[in-house]
DNA sequence: CACATTTCTTGATCTACATCAATGCAAGGC
DNA sequence: GCCTTGCATTGATGTAGATCAAGAAATGTG
């Protein structure tokens, strides 16, 4: 099974032994959702953890006027899951849905929970993924309260260059939390300086 | 050393036998930090949790332009840290300061991680703490992103009522991410809409 | 290819909140 | 008791970004 791409991810980022690996992901499933499919919608409790293989996720939310706000997204090599209601048993606020064509493979959270309780760098990874996870939402809420859409455009470009070319604008504006209109205008107005400069 | 508010914190929150606890707690120390003062500041490694037993904490960043955000108020029973700095060992990117004369218990984070490795039940309530940070730290996200300020400060007054109580506006406005001027007339105009309800 | 659908751009106007400036007010220091 | 200092309020004005509306590009589909 080692053509899973999790196989490479587990071996470079967690110190454990290959053997160890291949048992564990052997038992694993990978499912493939087509664009626009959901992997999870309000209401339902998450059992899952899903780490993409190929394609990319979105985990958002709709807010009482009906509008979507992206809280994540997740291309090839990450890992998505609703935290609070993974753990907490809880139905989800949110929704995770395919923006592509995507493969993802399946981690049921009993089965995580019971890797992690027999083997102590898999438990140590999944801290480690907390920590950033907490360092992510931190220093957006730092730029949400402090930074012009502009800068934190240009925030979203350096941390997630590759996003940005997938995506249309619109879900882009949607993690800014600007119109997509406005996202337009910013464009325009760097674009325009850039020409400026040279 | 059952005077901590630290131990009844722990035995009604963490499975774990009272004797373990009091064994644990009684090698900490208490601190008393004065109104004002830091206990951790910009650039500096975090190496540790801080209880509060009594009085108030903030942590917050400083941006570009010399502007003050507050990511998250401790009063009493609640834990904070740097965990960003704590975990990663690296500088850190804010400040936490006491808003009262405060009196925390000092949690060494060796001392803690090897606590969490020799019990499970500490472990597991890290854990939770971290989980329940990641839910706090989205919603707020959420509500950056669809919710006025007037929504925001409700919401708040709903989380923190009793931080509400204990802290200039300044405080509130900084962590709604509005100016105090704006504070101050939303709070005329929620006075006046309830005055004509009755 | 032509047509439909989605996405992006541009302009006109509106609004929530920021900024600046002045005044009021309460609390702590001497 | 006065006087400084910090905080809250209020008014006048400014501005980033939202909303509405209409075209223009791009992309997909039979």
């Amino acid at each position: 099974m080692n053509s899973f791409q999790l196989y490479t991810f587990l071996t470079t980022n967690v110190d454990i032994d290959a053997a160890s690996i291949t048992q564990a992901i052997s038992t694993l499933k990978r499912k493939v959702i087509p664009r626009n499919e959901f992997l999870l919608q309000r209401g339902e409790i998450c059992k899952y953890s899903f780490f993409v293989e190929r394609g990319l996720l979105r985990y958002y939310s709709i807010d009482d006027k009906g509008k979507e706000h992206i809280l994540q997204f997740a291309p090839e090599n990450w890992f998505m899951t609703d935290r609070e209601s993974v753990y907490f048993h809880q139905p989800s606020q949110y929704f995770i849905q395919a923006l592509e064509d995507t493969e993802v493979v399946v981690l049921d959270q009993d089965f995580m929970s019971q890797l992690a309780f027999e083997n102590k760098s898999l438990a140590d990874f999944n801290l480690r993924l907390l920590h950033n996870h907490i360092r992510h939402l931190q220093h957006r809420i730092h730029l949400l309260l402090s930074a012009s859409a502009e800068e934190r455009y240009l925030d979203f470009i350096k941390i997630y260059p590759d996003v940005l070319l997938r995506v249309p604008q619109i879900h882009v504006a949607s993690y800014l939390g600007i119109a997509p209109e406005s996202l337009s205008r910013i464009r325009k107005d760097l674009a325009l300086k850039n020409f400026k400069k040279h």
